[in-house]
DNA sequence: TAGCGATCATTGCATTTGCAATTATCTAGA
DNA sequence: TCTAGATAATTGCAAATGCAATGATCGCTA
């Protein structure tokens, strides 16, 4: 990296060391304050949190409404110890099950219950509305789809690219 | 509340809706994913974790190099029973210092100290880099600049419009 | 200037998270 | 076949989080 003179003011040699990225920090806040709000309200309406929706919303997505537990956690992306514990929750209040896989007795699928895609549609009626009017409602439609584009492509190289270190 | 009739545009099938915004779940798992690799990164060089950058980083940026507890709860986007143990921790890693505010005894300024501008460099030596790999590095300028106009929109709307209900 | 509702920050407690094992099973090679 | 090494999922324990009080002050108003 570009050693830099640190406490250089006018800024005249360096033209292009601009190079800093201007978005990350306001993507950062953007998106706790976006979470915090619509955690209230979830919380306000007296459902779980949106932690639990994400779960469902990808098992829902997926082929049999099931997937491997690890699969889930990468999907959803969550650490797997903490899957694992958050799946025990979810499976005391009848939302997902466990189910052995067959031909790998180490393994277990999440499958979602009828109660889960119930669920999902009662956190949909609250998350739904928060997300339209917290983002959807601020963004044009071609703004929404070049956005969706750009997190695309961060999101497969950060799958892609582990640690390029 | 019942299903109420989505605004429905066009596109006769009622499957997907398309009323929903498209970019929010890449959103969520961009962030999510890339926070990650952050902290892998940041815990994988002995570093604290991304949080205490944050509040590093927001101190630094303040007129005083300090702030009030509440107002860094606000700009770091971190509830403030939470922020008062954090800052804890980095009080005791002498990184900030608590200072009595003049005219207000029941208030306290968390003041960055050298320990913990020393540390911010630190921290950026692994944090800047990662940041540039994982995302900067995958934007135009121009895309950099319109992704924080959006999120800036966003921003200021979750910040103003507490919850519309 | 006494009272009373706001504001600032902290604390107690239950819940959730993260990390490093641990258990069980699978796979490939000698 | 037997064994070493991967992989799937879970568990123990320490640390961090969220929420609902609590304590301490402030400042307005009567």
């Amino acid at each position: 990296m570009a050693q830099s003179k640190r406490g250089r003011k006018a800024g005249g040699s360096d033209k292009k060391a601009k190079r800093q990225p201007s978005a990350w920090p306001t993507f950062l806040m953007a998106h706790d304050l976006l979470m915090l709000r619509v955690e209230e309200r979830l919380k306000a309406a007296g459902l779980p949190e949106s932690n639990w929706y994400v779960v469902i919303w990808v098992l829902k997505n997926a082929p049999q409404q099931r997937l491997r537990m690890s699969e889930l956690a990468d999907a959803a992306v969550i650490p797997r110890s903490n899957l694992t514990r958050l799946a025990d929750r979810m499976e005391t209040a009848g939302l997902i099950e466990r189910m052995r896989v067959e031909g790998d007795r180490r393994g277990a699928f999440a499958c979602l219950t009828a109660a889960g895609k119930k669920k999902e549609r009662e956190m949909w009626a609250v998350y739904g509305p928060a997300v339209r009017d917290l983002f959807g409602r601020h963004l044009s439609a071609d703004e929404d789809a070049l956005l969706r584009e750009l997190m695309e492509r961060l999101l497969t190289a950060a799958r892609d690219g582990r640690t390029p270190g």
